[in-house]
DNA sequence: GTAATTCCTGAACCTAACTTTAGCTCAAGG
DNA sequence: CCTTGAGCTAAAGTTAGGTTCAGGAATTAC
């Protein structure tokens, strides 16, 4: 009988993410594995799929707590079927669709701007497109696809 | 005779930027402003525009040391003139384009592989688009834009 | 049955891009 | 002259997304 869950190595195995990353990713509340009676970690089959898709948000740009909001959609109780895995990538192209969209936006207006040298602030597009000026709290203001005005 | 300089905190109004940002951005390279009598940054008027672009840029997901790359193509010893500067979009602005077509291009792939609900591994364009398993190292793997294959 | 793996937790460390704090100095106004 | 606001430096703190390490406990392999 081989299934009563995956260990976080063959998990790591199967999916190539490191053993750590697994568990900062439990504590983020992408994934929520059940323990054996040792007090040891165990996945089903369906989180490698989970992971995997963790994985291509995240090249996509996405943070953790973007990525957990939209996995947030699948259901709870039972094994994701790939129609729910469908409705996960309706939502999620939505989502890309809407950052490439102001990527290109913005770089319409940079043509515009800067690319007749002057990059006047007063009537710049690009710069100031909301409150640039106020104070935001620390840390990385915003990396791409956080634009402000997105 | 107004100008023997703009201030740190002159300029920090001008742009909207906080004067530790300014300061921050001078030990990135990004601004090499000349000292007073006192010890004092002086900042060149035109330093107002080249802050404007470093702010533009990290709109679009740029890291410093890319936008001071772009940055270096400017004149040295004389102030930028409009030609300049539209040289420095035109260059800006294929990077962008380059990072738009890789988003795109990961966003077609998607189509064929999550849309269908299989996100099955061993054939998926996305995941593993290159040495996914292989260590690359701490801290953030990848932003938007510094996708591998790119 | 014991040695070698693997796993556990908690804490410290890493990068990027800044901010905050502490302790001083400089510059401008009255 | 002297106070107040702006600047200065160096160091430490912050967030995100992890990795690395130390010191044990559980599994697995032989």
């Amino acid at each position: 009988m081989p299934s009563s869950g995956l260990s976080i190595g063959a998990l790591a195995a199967r999916t190539g993410l490191a053993v750590s990353a697994i568990r900062y990713y439990e504590t983020q509340g992408l994934l929520t594995p059940w323990r054996n009676a040792g007090g040891q970690r165990r996945f089903e089959r369906a989180d490698i799929r989970r992971l995997s898709f963790v994985m291509i948000a995240q090249q996509f740009g996405f943070t953790l707590p973007e990525i957990a909001d939209v996995l947030a959609d699948l259901p709870g109780g039972r094994t994701p079927t790939p129609a729910d895995w469908a409705a996960i990538g309706k939502t999620f192209r939505a989502r890309l669709d809407a950052r490439i969209n102001t990527l290109q936006r913005l770089r319409d207006d940079l043509d515009g701007c800067i690319g007749c040298g002057c990059l006047s602030l007063p009537k710049c597009k690009l710069y100031n497109p909301d409150d640039r000026a106020q104070a935001k709290g620390p840390g990385p203001r915003y990396l791409m696809g956080d634009v402000p005005d997105a």
